[in-house]
DNA sequence: CAATCATATGCCCATATCGGAATGCGTCAA
DNA sequence: TTGACGCATTCCGATATGGGCATATGATTG
């Protein structure tokens, strides 16, 4: 518990929860509505304790919700978590619009208009 | 190498390369402008080999580039990488709306079904 | 209750990961 | 050339992770 954590759990923190190709399938899959653990398995390909296990890390970091249905467990997309990685990357978002050569002309005309305004 | 691996590397998958909070935290830094090592590793509080580490993780999947200045090494942000997930979070957008509205459906249904019990 | 279907958990293994400490290595200055 | 500086790399230890497999737990049906 003291010494040496080899990364920030997945379990709560949502970045790396997504961090998870297949997750991140699951994520996409659950878009389209509710699905039960099997059928998300099966279309993703891995077993039912796979499916299971990463459906927890999703419901544990909140980018899923399960509800029950007779015998099975419709989970459910809440993207709500989502957000803070979309502000966050859209943070760069002017970055990867200028390029390399133009970055830093960009500043230079940031630093012109400043100039300007003054 | 056949047999187990814990997750895609983080060396080859930006979305891993962010799950890291300091790899975050010093491309945030990296948006002011070029830093040497040693600057941002005092800037965030971790060693200078801690930094070098990280940034050779972030250098690995092309978020940041480094050019050679004398003595330094002066690392620069590259957010190109950073695209895709904002793209890919971007793709839930209408959900982490409309999320709301579910669950607020959802616990409608369950208040009624308590009165309804009582 | 027993049988069955759906899902969750626990265990084990191989590997990845992070932090710390020591050290290698290239570059600049005296 | 010899230090001193800036940075990268390597080794180590502790831990987290994902997959496979077996099994426990839960709920439904007969």
């Amino acid at each position: 518990m003291i010494a040496g954590m080899a990364r920030a759990a997945t379990t709560s923190d949502v970045f790396n929860a997504i961090a998870e190709p297949q997750r991140r399938e699951i994520l996409v899959l659950l878009r389209a509505g509710e699905r039960p653990v099997t059928e998300l398995a099966q279309e993703l390909g891995m077993t039912q304790p796979g499916a299971s296990k990463h459906l927890r890390v999703l419901r544990e970091v909140g980018l899923v919700r399960d509800r029950k249905a007779g015998k099975q467990r419709l989970y459910g997309l809440d993207a709500r978590g989502l957000r803070p990685v979309h502000e966050w990357a859209g943070g760069f978002e002017r970055f990867w619009n200028e390029s390399f050569d133009r970055l830093d002309a960009y500043v230079q005309d940031l630093k012109q208009t400043r100039l300007e305004e003054n």
